[in-house]
DNA sequence: TTCCATAGTTCAGAAATTCGGAACTGTTGA
DNA sequence: TCAACAGTTCCGAATTTCTGAACTATGGAA
């Protein structure tokens, strides 16, 4: 398995960011794991919404996310803890994670993203 | 053909909006809308960036533009004008294109998306 | 060490989407 | 009636997405 790649913050394409939170599946795992405020497992947030996201499926929404620069994903034992890069996407897009989790209507948690 | 379909307000869609902004080249012919404050023609939009779109391409884009709800088409004559909803858009999903157009290093007039 | 369970990734084929040239529709003007 | 023009629709090729199955990696038990 090839290391998770994580772009530098000044890597960060807002592109890549619109397209991974233009899925509503995505948007929930992503403002759980900013809600969380902690980090998350994949398996935890297979559930969120109204089915059971398949794992491969699942991975590949990870995958979106981290490469974006939404989250970060580290190994610790068997699982991976994924937190939110809300603040460091932040600091690049002033306003801009705030503004689509309140457009889903999802209200940031003012320290993970304000 | 048939008539060109808008979106009411209360029927935006955030997934909608943020695919549509999530192709650069949309984003180019949107800012350009946006940014004119008056209408533009598909013709115009077509040589934005560093290529030229094939219509039928430009014609997909103003498609999804329009569906998303970010721009109103209407036909005047032999072409078809169009101008931004930003306004629109910005009283049900407030900072959404401002912090979007923002990100991608276009920053919105303020009587347009303000 | 070997085996098993768990967490997540990768593979691969089917389904869906996107791209763009060619054909078409609708409007204007000669 | 015809030609020119603006934009849409069609359709086949290329790309992307989805997801079950196979695989990798880690940890614990025997």
């Amino acid at each position: 398995m090839r290391p998770l790649f994580h772009p530098a913050v000044e890597d960060l394409k807002p592109e890549a960011i619109l397209y991974a939170l233009s899925d509503p599946e995505r948007v929930a795992i992503f403002a759980q794991i900013a809600g969380l405020g902690s980090s998350g497992t994949c398996t935890a947030l297979s559930n969120l919404g109204d089915r059971v996201i398949p794992k491969s499926s699942l991975s590949q929404h990870m995958k979106v996310l981290r490469e974006a620069g939404l989250i970060r994903g580290e190994r610790q034992g068997v699982e991976m803890r994924n937190h939110s890069r809300c603040q460091e996407v932040d600091s690049r897009f002033p306003g801009l994670i705030g503004a689509i989790l309140s457009a889903y209507g999802r209200p940031p948690a003012a320290t993970n993203a304000g």
